[in-house]
DNA sequence: ATTAGCACTCTCAGGTTGAGAGTGCTAAAA
DNA sequence: TTTTAGCACTCTCAACCTGAGAGTGCTAAT
């Protein structure tokens, strides 16, 4: 159907694209010329507009207006003529300086790699605590609070905690619970969700009901976006002139707000994507009403079967692709190595 | 310096509060005598207005606009005039049952909690986790992971979870783990940080910087807003007439995602605010330049001088007081309740 | 103390206008 | 065949004007 764009056509839409990108405003003939020195004349631009324009990649607001790209016209952009812009190494050494200094915990690292998604891209950032995709038993821990009520600490390989409240049936000392929690963390040791509903070991009363919440938890942990969501930027995105319309920028907003919704978008990059790749979302690509006006630039971290997580940011269309996908790709390098350097197995 | 307003006055006040804030338009005094059909005619009314006008309770937009309450209108309504509106049973029943389903954990409840309020008063909800005033030990896990690495689980008494990577010096098996913590645990069984530093236990290297690593952990537990904020109803805000100018929200939004201002503002209520009193901040209150179209209704729930936490709406100066504030007190005394069945000391 | 009446003020929506930007087309030039 | 200059045409946008409408403040009468 599409035939092949020459050479001066590709260059005319890197152009309008990147002038776009710069003004917000639609780009004229003439405008291009004069910007970039071409040695073309402007009625030639006009002529190759109209072709552009014909095969789907430019779009006219008005009859009187400048060109302003369409989907398809940033969805070729990104995928022929958007160039990875390295981040200046100064610039990254202070964010892995950051990082360094960050190095308390896993919920700092996290926060701060949505801090600096957000900053550099000018837009709003999301990033996923990483999962493990095999759900294993490390340790489990009973504390005896009072009464009947136990705080279990549950353990799982890859370093993820959960923490329930139980209320035995009959009360126990903390020997007594010691003793069970070492019981189950042998029987248990590595072993899944499913594994663990199937040995059968005769336990007294309440170390069934242990057990019982152990695997509950561990299935409730397998659950895709169980854990935390780091959002940050996100008024970021109502500073772009495209959201100056409020209701713009709400429906774009509350994709973030709902949780389901957003796991559903996350989701996308979980299916059929390795680590190290990089997936571009353009204007909703027709199933998220809601960005219509967006982009959506995602990718996964951490270490494949292991221990993964996503990361990206959300901005409008009109996006300076190359370097933003040069940051996710770059904060998600760095997030990858701290999960490698901390693994827990 | 003012002077007492009449039975009538306040009346007026009440009434323009209500219209305006139903209708986010100045009110006219013939729209305000037709709405309610009051026994006055139009022109008194226009001569009270000028007295509420004069003690800075109104305001006129512009010479012929309709009134519109001032902060310092807003202040005397919800001192003085402001009604709590008891929310209806049934509404109170489904949120009961809502956090009795959730029951899961803490992470739930806050959550839900936020979404709650948030869809309540179609507005945005604020919630931090619990936290204790005094940070005591309760229980130490130290877990082997590979080589020299130990995932350090530190549960404090109040039942928060603090969890480290330590990197030994040298290797150390679990059984000498599980002993060193042993140890620990019985060393310091309800300690403060400050009473650990002083203990000197003469410990053999490893102890030693495991004890120095819980320290640590518990002094960061200190800090005010160290845990979780759960945010909701963010693009609540947005739908509001007043923030159809993307510009103000911004500025109002940018509140909620940095992180030390949104301390800073919370810690508002921690100083001199008992649990069960609403604090209500009507348009930034001269110090916080970014809320002045805003209100913030902030109380603290929790057990006092144990566990507690602050839970709030931010919305537009315009919002329904009474029924915003009952909402409020409601999910903080809910949330009160399950702190208390769930307290662990 | 209250109210009817009225002149006055200000906003807002609608309509008009002219400048400016950008296009498409055509005919000539390369 | 491709490129370009020239030009008529279209459309937006800001500025301006205008009249309707809403609401006020004042005054004089009740």
């Amino acid at each position: 159907m599409k035939t092949e764009l020459t050479e001066r056509q590709k260059l005319l839409l890197s152009l309008i694209v990147h002038e776009h990108t710069r003004t917000a405003q639609p780009v004229g003939s003439k405008t291009l010329v004069e910007q970039f020195t071409l040695p073309i004349s402007s009625a030639t631009i006009r002529n190759e507009m109209t072709v552009l324009t014909e095969m789907g990649y430019l779009r006219q607001p008005h009859t009187s207006a400048g060109r302003v790209p369409t989907e398809e016209g940033y969805r070729f952009f990104v995928s022929n003529l958007a160039q990875q812009t390295i981040l200046p190494a100064p610039m990254r050494n202070t964010i892995a300086h950051q990082f360094y200094q960050a190095r308390e915990d896993l919920d700092g690292w996290l926060r701060l790699a949505a801090s600096v998604l957000a900053t550099q891209s000018q837009a709003a950032s999301i990033v996923t605590a990483p999962h493990t995709e095999r759900v294993a038993f490390k340790h489990l821990e009973l504390i005896s609070t009072r009464a009947a009520q136990v705080l279990m600490v549950l353990v799982l390989v890859g370093g993820e905690i959960r923490q329930q409240i139980l209320s035995l049936n009959d009360a126990a000392t903390q020997e007594d619970l010691s003793a069970l929690a070492a019981r189950i963390n042998d029987l248990c040791a590595n072993c899944s969700a499913e594994q663990i509903s199937r040995l059968d070991p005769q336990l007294d009363p309440p170390g069934a009901q242990v057990l019982e919440a152990v695997r509950q938890q561990m299935q409730l942990s397998q659950k895709l976006v169980t854990g935390e969501i780091y959002l940050d930027g996100v008024t970021n995105v109502l500073a772009e002139p495209e959201f100056a319309d409020t209701e713009q920028a709400r429906s774009a907003l509350s994709l973030l707000e709902e949780r389901n919704k957003l796991a559903d978008l996350l989701s996308r990059t979980i299916l059929g994507n390795e680590i190290g790749g990089v997936q571009v979302l353009i204007g909703g690509e027709g199933t998220w009403e809601e960005l219509r006006q967006c982009s959506v630039i995602l990718t996964r971290y951490g270490i494949a079967d292991q221990l993964t997580g996503t990361l990206g940011v959300l901005g409008p269309m009109r996006m300076p692709y190359g370097r933003t996908i040069s940051t996710v790709r770059f904060v998600a390098g760095l997030l990858s190595d701290l999960v490698a350097e901390n693994l827990i197995d």
